[in-house]
DNA sequence: AACCCCTACCCAATCGATTGGGTAGTCAGG
DNA sequence: CCTGACTACCCAATCGATTGGGTAGGGGTT
């Protein structure tokens, strides 16, 4: 409800101080601080009568002035591989929610996972004078942040952790041991993995949790049995195509790091005569909406994706307050469907 | 490369000027207008200096400062009914690319097709100060457009259109006539049509589009083969339980409005015991990344989303500048895959 | 010599909110 | 009556960039 004046200008503290008679100070410290500023700043009835007009004119502080003089816009940059892959986006809207509520804004920009492209949105976020930064696309070299840290920019990582810096992400080493005991127990005892890419801690603790696991329990898991590969539908085939090319028995199970490559990696099997969920186990990660919905519904891990877009908002803001933060690792859980339910032990 | 001074400021227009012994207002103008500025407000020579230490300095001016003094913020905000959708994701990065190469910065913020939460997030963005709205979800009523109007708040809508107000949208009439066209000459010719949310002009302008078309062509579309639904895989779902069940004999193609309500529909349609592709064929509306990934890869109209959030970028550029701009609608091209390649006319 | 016009700058107000530092006026206590 | 402590405000500087309105000095014209 921004409401203007009579000239067109839209209100501002000092047309509230003038039609009341008292000074735009006044006015300001009565709406800046909670009803608690009526001690020293105001009495009671002038605050009510300041309260009153501002809402009667739909008064709205103008966010640019505040910063100028408080250097704090309440703006928040974040950066993401791409927009488009459905698992960021809905953190981003884990963000947005958590940012509403914190009273922060929030800017998002795509990098394409190009260190170039890291560099100059962050600096176009940076120019626009933001209080910090959610990194999403966040390399496990480091390279990136240290340069942050040095610019002295407060920022968490989200989704994607490195050690030694704040984050809120899956807690991926969990989840793929969650696959290594399902298809373990189902019986399976020659698998592949489709890794993902390797700068990703993602991809790296979800090959880790499962292959450490796997390991454990007895299994083997040579090297050749675990592919490293692009997060998308075009990365699960080719991987795919060289777990079957690459190994004599073919593998009975795959576990796919992420959603999109399972499903890649489906394509491919079906298209060599492999049955999906009895020739072939197949596991894919992050439970996106899709998964559920495939012809041969998809197992996957269910990965808190909202919470962790929540969570690294209210990590940053922490931050913020100069708080030392530690990095959350949010619980993820299996959700077993048809691809995999196919019990090999038989 | 944000730099800072000595005592841990951000450089300014006045740090400049100190330290080449002139008026901050002369490096404002020299660093403000393109080099056309030499002319009138200072040397050549000057105009060198102060350009080469503001690089070196690694000055970037503050947008607050700016904001507060011009009245302009080069702030966009964006409203789209959910940035999980794919469809809108991509918009939005046509968006944030288009306005780089303005010099804008966008705001998103998730709607959730409710018309409370629309209000809310445009005061928000308001509050922020934004020069202009993208609306890209926008209900057919336009309640909330004549609201804006009214406000005297530019903006240009995205994705969805509305008659009387500027836009850029796919072509979603001849998206529908494209697929009408298609599934004639395989020789369909008891159709349904999985319509969409009826407040949405993408799902009316499909819908009307193939009626139309259908009809024209000699076809027969009575009114229960037209069933409204959500733009989700669920939505698909019920859909193509209420046609099975109301239809007799079952229809031989299905077009949905939506990729999404299209992979509804073919699961749906599979667990009756039809064959999408032979049995049933399916055709599907944007062509998303997963279109084409499915073990039937589902036919689909392929439209230009990265290409509409451009131009709708362009459009409010266009609108800020005062000109008086018409709706754009872009060509969408059909793209025919297994789902409905089976030829009926045999 | 008087006049005008450039060139190359400077000056100061302004945008709207914030904030450290006052100051009248009232009341109580000594 | 004086002092001190409140209460309820006011004042003015400040944040950094922009912009309309100067102006000094030099060169050219008539």
């Amino acid at each position: 409800m921004k409401e203007i004046t009579a000239d067109g200008r839209t209100v501002t503290l000092k047309d509230l101080a003038n039609e009341l008679g008292i000074h735009p100070s006044t006015v300001s410290r009565i709406l800046h601080s909670g009803s608690d500023v009526a001690r020293g700043a105001a009495s009671v009835a002038t605050a009510e009568r300041v309260r009153e007009l501002a809402r009667k004119r739909g008064y709205s502080p103008n966010p640019q002035a505040a910063g100028l003089r408080t250097r704090r816009t309440r703006l928040m940059g974040v950066i993401v591989p791409r927009l488009s892959d459905l698992v960021l986006a809905i953190m981003y809207e884990g963000i947005e929610e958590a940012a509403a509520e914190l009273g922060y804004s929030t800017f998002v920009m795509n990098s394409r996972d190009d260190p170039q492209e890291q560099r100059r949105k962050t600096d176009t976020m940076l120019a626009r004078r933001v209080d910090g930064l959610i990194i999403g696309d966040a390399h496990l070299d480091g390279s990136q942040l240290r340069e942050l840290t040095a610019r002295n920019i407060p920022f968490v990582l989200m989704n994607r952790r490195v050690t030694g810096y704040p984050s809120a992400t899956c807690d991926d080493v969990l989840g793929g041991q969650l696959v290594a005991d399902h298809l373990w127990s189902q019986g399976h005892r020659n698998v592949a993995v489709i890794a993902g890419e390797p700068y990703a801690s993602t991809a790296v603790d979800r090959t880790a949790g499962f292959a450490d696991r796997w390991k454990s329990l007895g299994g083997k898991l040579p090297q050749e049995a675990i592919v490293w590969s692009r997060f998308d539908t075009a990365g699960g085939r080719e991987a795919t195509e060289t777990i079957l090319a690459g190994r004599n028995p073919n593998p009975t199970a795959v576990f796919a790091v992420n959603d999109f490559a399972a499903i890649g990696a489906m394509g491919v099997l079906r298209s060599h005569g492999l049955a999906v969920g009895s020739d072939v186990a197949v596991v894919g990660f992050n439970d996106t909406s899709v998964a559920a919905e495939l012809p041969i519904p998809l197992s996957s891990v269910r990965s808190p994706m909202l919470d962790i877009g929540r969570t690294a908002m209210q990590l940053l803001k922490r931050v913020l307050d100069g708080e030392q933060v530690e990095p959350v690792r949010l619980k993820p859980t299996l959700c077993v469907r048809e691809s995999s339910a196919w019990d090999n032990a038989a």
